[in-house]
DNA sequence: GTCTATATAATGATAGAC
DNA sequence: GTCTATCATTATATAGAC
């Protein structure tokens, strides 16, 4: 399978490599590309990528912290004004852009490495520090868990990257395409103001399950 | 890195090496394990494996009907009565039992393939009849497209699953704990019950944009 | 059915010329 | 900096004995 990408033949050599590694990796994951595979796409020898980064590894720690730059150094993005999710609709919607950087940052976070926890930790702060300034200002309601809620919320801004594909495919979609991405603004929004439940029936019984049984001891 | 895994020696040997691919798949991904590693956990040769399922591609197909059955076949597991999140959370609860059925799933569903994507669509038709269900019974609030709905409900159910160890991670947890699940329990009904905005200013919002711009013309 | 031994291809990495 | 040529390792898969 070739994989065709427009890698602008001005860039240095190392950033070409880069780029060309990213795009990989996110499209066929780590352990499926090879270093042939990214030399061809960034249109040099195997063995200049090797001498610019010194090993496959050292070439993904280099993808890691370029992503990390991306994620956590920009001023835009995400701010407290947008949350992950709204943000990351923005993000899907300039496909050419940032898809290759997107999909990598998926890869990384759904692996469960370092690298994948600190960028998902930091994404979980920036929730979290996002919810508490609107519950501030009365926009968001008040959480009895307010950490967990930001990991939850910060997950559901995941997830349509996470899932992407077999997402688009149970819709009846071939990729995650715009379309698809402004269809699922208004049910996502519904869930955010005024829930899945019509009353508060679940939630009750729930709260009075847990408060009868702490950790299995009786009050 | 060596993995322990109980396979009980009564089983025959392609049970034990179905058993041994879905564990090893399943935590360390289908590229990760080699048919040596399959093999010596499940206590044959490398080439009984390939005898037994003509190639490693036939053994993941094997692995992906056993999950398939395991996931759709069941009288248990997804009812009308139990949404995907809770069924998710026993799931989890029972982790010695199920656990490496379940990270198989889970990297089976990311990996987008056409396994993935059926079992996902399946989950997804499950949601949807259980929320229109529960719709009926006035349990659930009806959404403005039930399918799209259904869809974001079921990727809820799976992010403990497909993100586990770096949404643990950021909770100062090292593993998806039974303890970790129980503490998104409150918190996920919480939002399911009250929705996370105090009003509906977002929505409406959002609702008259999408309305005064279907596709970018003037009503 | 199960094994040992081996074939064959691909991979990450190195050496050395230019 | 960049290449060609090559090495050493590992992978899947096969052949054939028992």
């Amino acid at each position: 399978m070739l994989i065709m990408r427009s890698v602008p033949e001005d860039l240095t050599a190392p950033a070409r490599i880069r780029d060309a590694a990213i795009a990989l990796f996110g499209a066929q994951g780590y352990d499926g590309t090879s270093v042939r595979a990214i030399a061809a796409a960034a249109g040099v020898s195997p063995a200049l990528v090797l001498h610019h980064f010194g090993s496959k590894e050292g070439l993904r720690e280099a993808c890691d912290s370029w992503i990390i730059d991306e994620v956590m150094g920009r001023k835009e993005g995400l701010t407290t004004e947008h949350d992950l999710a709204s943000t990351m609709q923005e993000w899907l919607a300039d496909t050419e852009r940032f898809r290759p950087s997107l999909d990598y940052l998926a890869r990384t976070i759904v692996d469960g490495g370092e690298t994948g926890a600190r960028l998902f930790a930091h994404l979980v702060d920036r929730t979290e520090s996002m919810l508490a300034s609107q519950t501030e200002a009365g926009i968001v309601r008040p959480s009895s868990d307010p950490r967990m809620t930001a990991a939850i919320v910060a997950t559901h801004g995941l997830v349509p990257l996470v899932l992407e594909r077999v997402l688009a495919r149970s819709l009846g979609d071939t990729g995650l395409s715009s379309a698809l991405i402004a269809r699922m603004t208004l049910p996502t929004l519904e869930l955010y103001t005024h829930g899945l439940y019509a009353d508060s029936t679940v939630l009750d019984a729930a709260t009075a399950a847990l408060k009868g049984t702490p950790s299995e001891g009786a009050p």
